[in-house]
RNA sequence: GGAGGGGUACCAAAGCGGUCAAAUGGGGCGGGCUGUAAACCCGUUGACUUCGGUCUUCGAAGGUUCGAAUCCUUCCCCCUCCA
């Protein structure tokens, strides 16, 4: 088998292929061009994104160039794909910001020095939004048949459920087929890769390129990647793990990926990270802890950078292991020369915004949960006064066992 | 078009005149155990509070009543069966 598309296997990336053989050994002959669509839906990309982008990066890592469609023109569509519902169109500004800062994202993950294999960059909708209505449903609507098209598991739960499906929904799948055969014409990209969810379009895609223009190009998918708590990657109740440093702080990224669970462990050391099999395959047996840090280091490296890696490592250290303060905590300023009149333990919590409840809060106070330095605050009327905090004017807040506070005062 | 069933908190689902801020399960949050896991156990889960209470919630709007999630009227939405 074709040595990319082992690793793509290996590392547990691989779902689903549309032509398996004739793909490895295309990929035997040549350097191809692979492309991975995102839409610009939200502001930003978050780790449910982070399979696509690894998929790019092993795609140079083996000598084959990505190209990054943005999905500029088909996110003013949306795409039906488990959806129930048609969701709020975006307008343009946000659109427009929301690919800005997906692009800096993936710059990020992609080596942009060989240029041999540096990703291409492309906008949908530098394309759609020029089509012909009339032009485009001879040439390419003729290839689509709705009895086909019917039976495609986005459209047909909608159906079966009887939620609505508007006619612009139900041409995304066609736009998505003609980005292909567009970046096959254009770039002479011979390959899609996406989610699971996305083999209808992506099988589209081939089809009409082979009816277009008889050539033969292929699609691959990876799995939806699942916790072992069942849930889906990438949101978590408390928000989004976003893969934006202004979004969720690398001192945050880390600790997602310190927390993972333990049988996802070994998985996502091959999955998201650049350790090699063989140094996987070493270590996969060593202390889970340290497995966990690992994969927190190297996952946080190759977005924030070494330094922000080391700065949440170090940050961490400090205040799981050894109780004291970590220099990147998040942290908070309060003004506290008034008399104290709004300190009380509740009101800091309140003001720092990370509860938006008194409710809460006072639950929080009254269930042992909140600590100042370390020593349980039980009592709501606690004040917090100027001596609490240390020679640098700052204390520890924590709430919970996780949560943690820098709290300075001014 | 005809007949019936239903819309309750984050989700599922009970309640069908007062004792309902609303059973129960899931989820979340917190505590315990531990390893910043998992499993398990315990607590908690509308808001505000001077901790006495106060205010706002059961599809929407009106009405009956001392009192409504519960009864009546109109409207909106969903489901099942028949045509």
């Amino acid at each position: 088998m074709n040595k990319f598309l082992k690793e793509f296997k290996d590392r547990g990336y691989f779902y689903q292929c549309t032509n398996e053989m004739e793909l490895s050994q295309l990929l035997n002959k040549q350097n191809i061009k692979g492309y991975i669509g995102f839409d610009c839906t939200a502001e930003s990309l978050h780790v449910g994104s982070l399979l696509q982008i690894m998929c790019l990066r092993l795609l140079q890592k083996h000598g084959h160039r990505p190209i990054v469609l943005i999905g500029g023109g088909t996110t003013r569509i949306g795409d039906p794909s488990g959806k129930d519902k048609t969701r709020k169109i975006l307008d343009e500004t946000e659109i427009e910001n929301n690919i800005k800062s997906i692009k800096k994202i993936l710059i990020k993950y992609l080596d942009n020095n060989n240029l041999k294999t540096k990703p291409i960059f492309v906008n949908n909708y530098s394309w759609l939004k020029n089509l012909n209505y009339i032009p485009f449903l001879r040439d390419i609507g003729k290839h689509f048949t709705i009895n086909k098209m019917l039976t495609f598991e986005s459209v047909k739960s909608r159906l079966e459920r009887e939620q609505s499906l508007s006619y612009m929904e139900f041409n995304y799948m066609i736009l998505q087929a003609y980005d292909f055969l567009e970046l096959n014409n254009k770039e002479n990209c011979s390959l899609q890769i996406g989610g699971s969810d996305q083999w209808g379009n992506i099988v589209n895609g081939t089809e009409l390129i082979k009816r277009y223009s008889g050539k033969q190009v292929y699609g691959l998918t990876t799995p939806l990647i699942t916790l072992s708590s069942g849930a889906k990657m990438g949101k978590t109740e408390t928000g989004a793990i976003w893969l934006d440093k202004n979004l969720l702080s690398p001192y945050d990224y880390w600790q997602f990926w310190r927390n993972i669970n333990d049988n996802d462990v070994v998985r996502f050391l091959k999955m998201f990270t650049d350790l090699s099999l063989d140094e996987i395959k070493k270590i996969e047996n060593n202390n889970i802890n340290e497995l966990k840090i690992i994969l927190a280091n190297e996952t946080t490296t190759m977005l924030h950078g070494k330094q922000e890696a080391k700065f949440a490592k170090d940050t961490a250290k400090k205040t799981f292991e050894e109780d004291s303060l970590g220099e990147n905590l998040p942290s908070i300023n309060i003004d506290i020369n008034n008399e104290g009149k709004n300190h009380s333990i509740i009101d800091l919590l309140f003001n720092s915004k990370l509860e938006n409840s008194k409710s809460e809060i006072r639950r929080l106070v009254k269930g042992n949960a909140i600590k100042i330095n370390n020593k349980v605050i039980n009592d709501e009327k606690f004040l917090i006064e100027k001596d609490l905090f240390n020679k640098d004017k700052t204390l520890k807040l924590s709430i919970g066992k996780k949560k943690h506070i820098k709290v300075t005062y001014s």
